[in-house]
DNA sequence: TATTGTTATACTCTATAACTATA
DNA sequence: TATAGTTATAGAGTATAACAATA
């Protein structure tokens, strides 16, 4: 028997292959999310916002009068995680935590005059972002994404 | 002019919307992604891998002698990033680091018997994972959620 | 008891600057 | 000088336990 050493042959750049993964939701899911994720940041710069803080403001500014415990709920966050969101929210007087007269553990929350406008600036921008990002993405593809993501997070317990 | 006062009434659970954010699409991949990662977090424990691990381990199996900058491009993280990560896998003998003799300054990667054998049976529970969360999907949708993803991550420069 | 908001804490992922050794 | 790998570090997101005030 003649003794055969394997050489390990280092691939070329565009020979580097993902195809093992290209079933791999998390995977595709994730490089993608990283794109929006840091051009959203990049819109939202402008307004001192981050992903976050800009989904609880619009959240309020839809919902005015919810609690913390209600917004975490929605936002999909521990409340814990959501208290220094409001809190920073609050110290830019884009909002206000009102003590309720019926239950005096929670906050009511709602946006000042001064949230409600720097709330419908950001939310054109974000816009453009939306529109930047899901050009090449024909109006159908769009709604069947969409429709999807809330598929998939619905299918969470089981 | 008679003096009114506004109340605030706070919405009930089910009455608290999120329909501003309809078509904020980092927001809907947010909810779908943490709920793939919750899900492939758990997926991958036995194997004490975590999702970027698991993916390294996929990609130097399937291109190996590739070194760690190229590997790190195609997962689309900082190589800072990944060394620990390789440092890992090194140490559990899932994969070897070879000093190539014609580049003394890269590292070529490749799987040991061990990993191959840990990363085909962890991809048979990610099979599991993947066919879990996207049981409510149709394979029509599953290919255009596929085909988006990879379309929203090239846009990326522009 | 249970719930709201809070503090403290820890773990992961991500990003940047600066270093070393090789080329 | 440029590149591969590394170290150190910092920021953001996420998760849990435990507490005070209130119901």
């Amino acid at each position: 028997m003649s003794a055969l050493k394997t050489v390990l042959v280092p691939p070329a750049d565009e020979e580097v292959s993902d195809s093992a993964l290209e079933r791999f939701l998390g995977y595709r899911m994730k490089r993608a999310f990283n794109v929006v994720q840091a051009d959203l940041a990049e819109t939202l710069k402008p307004f001192d916002l981050r992903m976050t803080s800009y989904t609880a403001l619009v959240l309020i500014m839809e919902n005015p009068g919810l609690n913390q415990s209600q917004l975490a709920a929605v936002m999909d966050i521990e409340r814990p995680n959501l208290v220094v969101i409001v809190d920073e929210l609050e110290r830019r007087d884009l909002i206000v935590r009102d003590r309720l007269e019926t239950d005096r553990r929670t906050y009511a929350l709602s946006v000042t005059l001064a949230g409600r406008r720097l709330c419908e600036t950001a939310m054109k921008a974000v816009e453009g972002h939306e529109a930047r990002l899901l050009g090449r993405l024909s109006p159908e593809m769009r709604d069947t994404v969409a429709e999807a993501m809330i598929l998939i997070r619905a299918g969470e317990a089981r």
